[in-house]
DNA sequence: TATAGAATTGACGTAAACGTAAAAGGTGCG
DNA sequence: CGCACCTTTTACGTTTACGTCAATTCTATA
């Protein structure tokens, strides 16, 4: 099998497939290329999130791959479970409109867009309270002559 | 010792201690007062964080302790652990002026509202990227005719 | 060949704040 | 008396996304 060699990903000059596309990183280098740890990488393989073809017992990713971590690492920036984005992979089909999985994305989007809406207003109430504390503890500490105030447990 | 009955915590007519806010609740009152649970109320007293009387083996909390909840909730919706929390808490000298028990207070709160805005940031970032894939998929969605389009995996 | 650098599987550990039984004791009331 | 209701302690379970060994094997290079 054609593995890149490391230390040159990008410039392998010699021992190129027939077909263009058909590269294959291990882990480690996958792993470098996205930020993710190793475990990581053999976490959502674990998960059914990832299928690396295998040369043996080493991993090799290939372009699919990348596309996947790339919507896994998507999903769990806006905020997905691990399982909801399995989910949605789950549905794709590549002979077919995927008008499901389509659908199911984005219902689940819009919750997901809920929730997080409503964090980033619970968050700014958690702000707005604790600034208010610390303008009062502030107070509290320039009147130095204040034993039993309000807040003190 | 004195209890408020059931039913009647706020409408005590007899019974009354000496000196007015002696007022004993048990824990089930007290959960429902603050909107907690009873594992919460043991769960923070075998923490520390509260320290009700007993009588034999029943708890019972003081209006004191009802200030520590207070706190303790607060201190929670702010987003502190239970450990700063208690950290806090702990440095309180009701003899004293509380100055180191301010800076710590105080001191914690600048790095929890960086955290917070931090967090807020990722949040809208999240809500971003989030609302652009749903344009995304939408089109995909209306434009019945995509089946490899660049986000599905 | 020796040694370092990747890679593998397996499996327990972690964090936070409780949830959830289980088994039992106390109390007021009709 | 009996039943409902409140309370107690003890202790394992939950959730999520990995971290962190451990023991071993494979490969590449000097």
């Amino acid at each position: 099998m054609k593995l890149v060699s490391p230390g040159e990903a990008a410039a392998n000059s010699n021992d190129i497939p027939a077909e263009a596309g058909e590269e294959f990183v291990r882990i480690g280098e996958m792993a470098k290329k996205y930020g993710v740890t190793l475990r990581t990488l053999r976490f959502y393989e674990d998960k059914g999130l990832l299928n690396p073809k295998r040369d043996g017992s080493t991993r090799l990713y290939t372009r699919r791959d990348k596309a996947r971590l790339k919507l896994i690492l998507l999903g769990r920036k806006v905020g997905f479970s691990l399982r909801d984005v399995k989910q949605m992979m789950d549905l794709y089909d590549p002979t077919g409109s995927n008008t499901k999985q389509l659908r199911l994305a984005l219902d689940k989007s819009e919750k997901q867009l809920a929730r997080l809406q409503k964090q980033r207003a619970l968050i700014e109430d958690a702000i707005n309270e604790l600034s208010n504390s610390m303008t009062v503890v502030r107070r509290m500490l320039t009147e130095r002559a204040a034993p039993q105030a309000s807040a003190a447990g």
